[in-house]
DNA sequence: CTGTTTGGATACCATTTGGTTTCACATTAA
DNA sequence: TTAATGTGAAACCAAATGGTATCCAAACAG
């Protein structure tokens, strides 16, 4: 769905996420452990998470009476198909321009 | 301070931004050319197009009373720069896209 | 010169966003 | 059972965001 590319940007668009992200991808962390790492309340991070969860970025596994948040790869995708555009783009006029100095050869 | 990293982040949120971005990659626009594909008003893409030019994302050239709105593929480097730091998993897919961009800066 | 076209700037508005405080709930420990 | 721990949810707030309407300036056409 068009959302979840919406979402993956939005989820991105933070520095505090990206940084979540960050922290995540080294190590799986509850609520808990990454509040420790800011300066802000437990409810804000948890609204971070929401938004990164929404953009399909982490999921999360509750284990006892914790809630492990884990980044999940997969919900990069469609942010690297979006920007994979331009890659398509580039290579074209890149194409473009190598087919033309090959005419000109001739 | 608002480092290029966030400005770039932030530009690409905004789906009517994406959207002239990705308008940008096929052809130069001046602000009216643009206005004339959206249902928004002239002063609403001016700013979507300040907050592209801040995150480097386009640079706008001055050519009798028209601005020609160009797409930098230079400023794309942060984004593709985090995505790739963050996640090892994507580096092949991801270094193809910077590649292709630093080809095309030369 | 006189309009007309193209674009920027400002003031204003409603909604979203990022944060807080507070309270409630469930699970573990004593 | 009682207390402590880990979390979620709601109400609230200031600031940022995305949009509008309006006015103003510069360049082109007649």
């Amino acid at each position: 769905m068009h959302t979840q590319t919406q979402n993956a940007f939005r989820a991105l668009a933070d520095p505090t996420r990206r940084d979540i992200v960050q922290m995540l991808a080294s190590q799986d962390m509850t609520i808990g452990q990454l509040t420790d790492r800011f300066d802000m309340t437990r409810a804000a991070v948890k609204k971070h998470l929401t938004v990164l969860s929404d953009g399909g970025l982490i999921t999360v596994e509750a284990r006892g009476r914790e809630r492990v948040n884990r980044i999940d790869p997969q919900g990069m995708a469609p942010v690297l198909d979006w920007l994979r555009y331009f890659n398509q783009f580039w290579d074209d006029r890149l194409n473009s321009l190598k087919e033309a100095i090959e005419r000109k050869d001739k």
